[in-house]
DNA sequence: TATGGAGGTAAGGATCCACC
DNA sequence: GGTGGATCCTTACCTCCATA
């Protein structure tokens, strides 16, 4: 995930989002945490409050919350909200039920810590929160350390690599919930099939039922996101053959499932050119993955074969970049694997976006109408 | 040191819903 | 429909801290 990420410590006010605080510690009425100002617009969405949804001072969002110690994911519905007379942004919405989370969060004290990771470039869509109690025992080094990184402030942006170095520092049990944010492009890579991501999860973790279960959600994600990718590139190539930039577009993965390429388009030249979609909500440089079929695809030389690159992925918008031509590329790479003895055939090869040769970076920003 | 902005806390009003 | 409790939302006020 690429993520904004930040870390709070948790007030008694804080924790009244949850309804076994709310009735022992008696903070108030206010059912939400406070997201300090100077963090979550300041450094995470300064663009938020010039954008509808910021002006409409509702955000709907789906959250996932880890910890405190060794639990599943708790999915919920909430909201962040500020009124017009609010001085902050709140994550509101409605207390935790103790009918859905049982007594996992009863451990947090006022003084413990959240780290909040949040989906989206303009505004949050989505966010996941991991809460570190001091009172759990698998939390104590990590809660040590968060406290320390922190200081005497109460909220601060952290990036995810320092995030994942602390979360290293702590050392924690190979089922700890905090390693999704350190090995989750681990995760999404072993996914989509990735050996570099399989390896590292297996130096890292055991195969618990935890690991199972972020699996199956990175595979499903990874899912979501290849489909969401495809889907912006089909409203992005309808704009370019308007704009008279191409004749014609197919989207023939959407026909097609195993279809070795996703997009077969007519150029303004008329010639036809076949293209496949590696989509990530990660970073550019984030390991792609091509199968042996689309290779033999690429590899073939009467017809020329793109790969777009869409990176930092999110509902309507995402950022492209262009591999034209692959042939020469698939070509070698079929080479050596004939030297292969008879009867092995890789499936497929992870490729570093850096070895390829790719084109400058175009934004895609779609209309609403062309959204879907 | 004064001031203003932001964070934290708590009081009270509005709304919903179960029960009679 | 009336009542009362639970829940949610709004707002006021206190404290802290950065800055001039």
């Amino acid at each position: 995930m690429a993520g904004k990420i930040a870390l709070k410590q948790l007030t008694r006010s804080d924790l009244t989002f949850f309804q076994h605080q709310h009735e022992v510690l008696q903070a108030g009425h206010q059912k939400s945490i406070n997201l300090n100002q100077d963090v979550f617009v300041g450094a995470l969405f300064p663009a938020l409050p010039d954008t509808p949804e910021g002006r409409s001072g509702y955000l709907g969002m789906d959250l996932v919350l880890l910890g405190p110690g060794i639990h599943t994911a708790l999915r919920l519905q909430r909201k962040i909200v500020k009124r017009s007379t609010y001085k902050n942004w709140r994550l509101n919405g409605e207390l935790v039920p103790k009918a859905a989370a049982g007594a996992r969060f009863d451990p947090l004290q006022p003084g413990d810590f959240v780290v909040f990771d949040f989906s989206g470039n303009v505004f949050p869509t989505a966010a996941r929160l991991l809460f570190v109690a001091a009172a759990v025992p698998e939390d104590a080094t990590l809660h040590g350390i968060l406290a320390e990184r922190l200081g005497s402030r109460k909220m601060i942006p952290l990036d995810s690599s320092e995030l994942g170095s602390l979360i290293d520092a702590a050392a924690l049990p190979d089922s700890h919930p905090a390693l999704e944010f350190t090995l989750g492009e681990a995760i999404e890579d072993a996914a989509l099939g990735g050996v570099a991501g399989v390896e590292r999860l297996f130096r890292r973790r055991s195969g618990t039922t935890m690991d199972q279960e972020a699996l199956q959600r990175a595979r499903l994600r990874a899912e979501a996101v290849g489909r969401e990718g495809e889907a912006l590139i089909d409203g992005w190539l309808a704009l370019q053959a308007r704009q008279g930039v191409i004749r014609s577009h197919r989207w023939v993965s959407d026909l097609n499932a195993v279809a070795p390429y996703d997009f077969s388009v007519e150029d303004a030249a008329g010639n036809t050119i076949r293209l496949d979609v590696k989509s990530t909500a990660g970073p550019f440089e984030r390991t792609l993955h091509i199968s042996m079929a689309e290779l033999q695809e690429m590899a073939d030389a009467g017809r020329r074969y793109d790969l777009y690159r869409v990176y930092a992925l999110e509902a309507g918008t995402a950022r492209l970049r262009i591999a034209e031509d692959m042939a020469g590329f698939a070509d070698s790479l079929l080479h050596t694997f004939s030297e292969l003895p008879e009867g092995v055939t890789p499936d497929g090869v992870s490729i570093s976006p850096a070895v390829l040769l790719f084109g400058p970076e175009i934004e895609i920003r779609l209309p609403e109408d062309e959204e879907d």
